[in-house]
DNA sequence: ATACATCCTGACCACTTGGTCAACAGGTGG
DNA sequence: CCACCTGTTGACCAAGTGGTCAGGATGTAT
């Protein structure tokens, strides 16, 4: 029953045009996104690479024709998220305004969450469990980069243009209220009985925290 | 092979004494710890009894025979987490100074994270997962709690006791300062190259804390 | 047509999952 | 002795896990 002529092509994805590496771009795409959302919500070991499959409306050995397995496809995933961090890690010199530096730190972190939330929380997830594959990342790069900003935020302190506090502890702090409407979301969402977080939310969250951290650290504008 | 003599006792638990209910007390006391563990560290759906028994060191069956099933033993450790957490939600009262019920707050907050590190990160993992158990409580007790606390910090804008802030962010950002450092332990450790976080840096950073929240609201002491 | 590369996927595998159960040990009270 | 309760645990089960693979479809180049 439910059975059709003989001749019905099950062969779907032919679609006669588009030859060249399209669809292996567009399988891709949505296998990564399909997987942010589900690594996301529920780490590593809690997702499977059904689930995955399922949320890219693809069948499970085809996820794993393209992505090899669940560790590669993981890694992957955390690179990418990586290199939007990279993106907007531009440098800065003692010559800057410590208030303009500032702002634009809060609000491109904030952005970074808002556009990314699924992979902001990966990368929460990935944290929470004691970053075994971030190690390296951490310990690296992301260290470099603190040490250095925060080199310049004391330099800034020497001149009076700011409060001598703690650089790296302000940092800490930058990060962690910006990602917080991301990877705590379902908490923000219940509490204030929103059913999502608006652009104009957004708006009014990053100029209070813009400034209360600003002026809680008696940053000077030239 | 390696086998021993057939009078090997392998009944070990007895121990002549102790015939009230210690045993039970003890054997859930040790489950309850190691299932704090691994639920922070793999969520939900990454954790196995398994892990939780060997974390436990006991048999899976005995896991099962106190807690029922994974998903009581889960439930329980959120409420557990739940009662900590109500136990510091004290009242407060519009006649009470700003800044030392901030101050208080954002002490009690860092201490609350500071000695349940992984129930903490329990918590959060089960937002960051979408607070599939956690709905009712956010949008009941929780919100409400914010709710009256808010009004305060409203009143106390409008006797010109503090900047006019959002008082519902001023929360999240108290919230999400003082729980990054057990959420994001590995950042923290990874980036600042230590290997712990000591009491001392404690302290330091919840006057940090204090220091620039306060100053950051505009928040003046009587 | 032939050959080649990419793409697709159901069947299958060994292993782990949460959970049940029966058998048994130890102690207590009758 | 018995009955009863608490505690203990290996064996077992159905379902799900990550991953492999053979066999086929499709399109391009020769």
């Amino acid at each position: 029953m439910t059975d059709a002529t003989e001749t019905e092509t099950l062969q779907r994805p032919s679609q006669s045009s588009e030859s060249n590496g399209a669809t292996r771009e567009r399988n891709e795409r949505s296998i990564l996104s399909a997987a942010e959302r589900v690594f996301a919500q529920y780490g590593y070991r809690g997702a499977s690479v059904q689930a995955i499959a399922e949320a890219a409306g693809l069948p499970k050995s085809n996820v794993l024709y393209y992505m090899g397995n669940k560790r590669g496809l993981y890694v992957r995933l955390l690179e990418r998220m990586m290199a939007r961090w990279n993106a907007l890690l531009d440098d800065i010199s003692v010559e800057d305004d410590p208030a303009d530096v500032l702002e634009a730190f809060i609000r491109s972190k904030m952005q970074l969450s808002r556009q990314h939330p699924e992979g902001s929380r990966l990368f929460a997830a990935e944290i929470l469990g004691g970053a075994p594959f971030l190690q390296g990342y951490l310990r690296g790069e992301l260290r470099q980069w603190v040490q250095t900003r925060a080199r310049i935020f004391e330099q800034w302190a020497e001149r009076g243009l700011m409060d001598p506090v703690d650089p790296v502890w302000l940092i800490f702090l930058i990060w962690s209220a910006t990602q917080h409407y991301a990877d705590f979301e379902a908490q923000v969402l219940g509490i204030t009985g929103k059913d999502e977080i608006s652009d104009d939310d957004v708006e009014r969250i990053t100029r209070f925290l813009t400034q209360v951290i600003l002026k809680g650290c008696g940053v000077k504008s030239r």
